[in-house]
DNA sequence: TGCCACACGTTATAGCATTACGCAATTGAT
DNA sequence: ATCAATTGCGTAATGCTATAACGTGTGGCA
């Protein structure tokens, strides 16, 4: 159960996601990554593939776009449903936990007996700076 | 206040995608509507538009693709948050309101000072019937 | 009549993601 | 030691999703 060391190229992506203001797409990603030797996309993708597996980045799905994970959590252990306040304005992701939500998803999911293996909240609209700044 | 009719694109795109199993990318909108006239995907994406401005439609984003809206409402009113839940065996897709979740929503949100303008809740999983059959 | 708004049609292009191929390094069992 | 299986890597080509930028035609209305 020991976990593996990222690879060079899993380093170099998550850094960028790492540094980046707010989500970037997987072509950003490869234009940062170009003078680091990267020069096709799938070498990306990959990289975010193995990424998403061990939790430490997420996909925006209404963004096609990653984000590395902001939460103190241990990534070894599944923390349950995400949920994401994305600012149309300033591109700032918020990533949210909350136990009142997953609670209601799996009753919703119960009652018509579906089997859950992933699920997807994203909140888009304007944080707090943006709208004061109106 | 009257309601204007829809145009012709507009009910070939509605017919399509009421009368299919599940959801439909553009381009198979598009490929089904060729005999009809359909030429380019930008005749699709308007009517999309369009039909997805009158709650008639709903986009699901982590497919990419579209589905007819099944809820039986006035659709001229807001009918607040909607939840999919999505299977990935059969594509079924079920259209599911709970209030609890926009309650909680609206709590994460107003505690962050976030306006809210969009929200996207997909559930991908299993159906009842597909689980089943294993 | 002139203006405006709107739907439409066409071409081209931009943006996102995957398939398919082959090579190199690692691991682990025989 | 060697073989097989696995895993990551690099490259090229392709496919899927969505929009930009034109121009046309029509109906309402001052």
């Amino acid at each position: 159960m020991a976990t593996q060391p990222l690879t060079r190229n899993q380093i170099l992506v998550l850094d960028a996601l790492t540094g980046a203001e707010g989500p970037l797409s997987a072509y950003t990603i490869l234009d940062k990554l170009r003078d680091h030797g990267f020069r096709a996309p799938l070498q990306v993708y990959r990289a975010l593939d193995k990424l998403r597996e061990l939790g430490l980045v997420h996909r925006l799905e209404s963004l096609n776009a990653f984000v590395a994970c902001t939460q103190p959590h241990d990534h070894h252990t599944d923390h349950g449903v995400t949920a994401f306040a994305i600012c149309e304005d300033c591109g700032q992701v918020d990533e949210m936990h909350d136990a009142g939500i997953e609670e209601r998803l799996s009753v919703l999911a119960g009652v018509r007996h579906f089997k859950t293996e992933k699920t997807t909240i994203e909140i888009r609209g304007h944080c707090q700076n943006c709208s004061a700044a109106e």
